[in-house]
DNA sequence: CAATTGTGGACATTAGATATCCACAATTGT
DNA sequence: ACAATTGTGGATATCTAATGTCCACAATTG
């Protein structure tokens, strides 16, 4: 039941990109250290969000990663599936393809049950529900951090 | 975000002693091969459901397991807890200790939420919710033994 | 006593997540 | 053109948790 490393990872990064200043890109070295990431394997997730469509990056000399979407318009659904592809509990969640037992599986109704729970959440929640700086609904953490959007330059 | 085949297992397992007739017990080969799940790791599994007080288990000859509770007051989220321990969708879901990062941690709102609404439905859904309705259509479990598959009516 | 059935824990295996490495392509300043 | 930088791609390694196996033993019953 456990969320993987990998897709909080990639979470935090965006997070990390969509606090910078609009057009301004990350470098990898720059979120790996925000995080405590190692770098090689976050680059590793980075592509996976550049080739999803949800970042850009630029090579050479300053270049880095940015955001491809408004925050507003990224959920941790898309998120998901880019990391993990697609969203279920069990092995045999929709067929019986792998499961002679299928036949009077009490059980699926629970498992998609779940899964439209959690999908339901998945996709209302959106990066900026994510930034810290929105105080309203969904954030009630006060955060304290200051300068946050020091980045590069 | 996959559920363990162990827990599947135990929900699988108690599922098959619900449909016994009242007082009966199934030892564990029968519960292993019903469900083409290796016997040595079923015991494991069995144990476990016996140290949590959801069934009993009889030694000697004619021996077996066989539920201690009504059906109706089994919930997944026993079970859930029995076999796996606290809910969680990540490392640190609660408190800091582990993570520096946890001031001003975004995630730890939706986290909860998830859990929250996991939690939900495993508390609400119980073995009896499980149990095949209709004798006519969705009852017939794979089993080959004689009369076992029969389940109220 | 002998047959059966579950118990307990050590151990082995496997699969997937996580991490590392290195050669290379793209970009930019000099 | 060249060197420095930055991401890319994929092969490989490591680590961990889940899953599975084994065996000696305790309890029960005829």
């Amino acid at each position: 039941m456990q969320l993987s490393k990998t897709f909080d990872y990639a979470i935090r990064s965006l997070v990390y990109l969509a606090k910078l200043p609009q057009g301004q890109a990350a470098e990898l070295r720059a979120i790996s250290l925000s995080q405590s990431v190692p770098m090689s394997y976050l680059a590793k997730v980075m592509r996976h969000l550049v080739r999803g469509g949800l970042v850009t990056s630029i090579l050479g000399r300053d270049g880095g990663y940015s955001l491809r979407k408004s925050p507003r318009d990224i959920t941790l659904l898309q998120v998901y599936e880019i990391m993990e592809g697609e969203l279920r509990f069990v092995e045999c969640m929709e067929s019986d393809r792998n499961c002679s037992l299928f036949n009077g599986c009490t059980q699926a109704t629970v498992w998609r049950r779940l899964r439209q729970a959690v999908e339901g959440i998945f996709r209302e929640t959106t990066l900026e529900d994510l930034l810290p700086k929105n105080p309203g609904e969904s954030v009630p953490t006060p955060i304290k951090e200051s300068g946050y959007a020091r980045a590069g330059a």
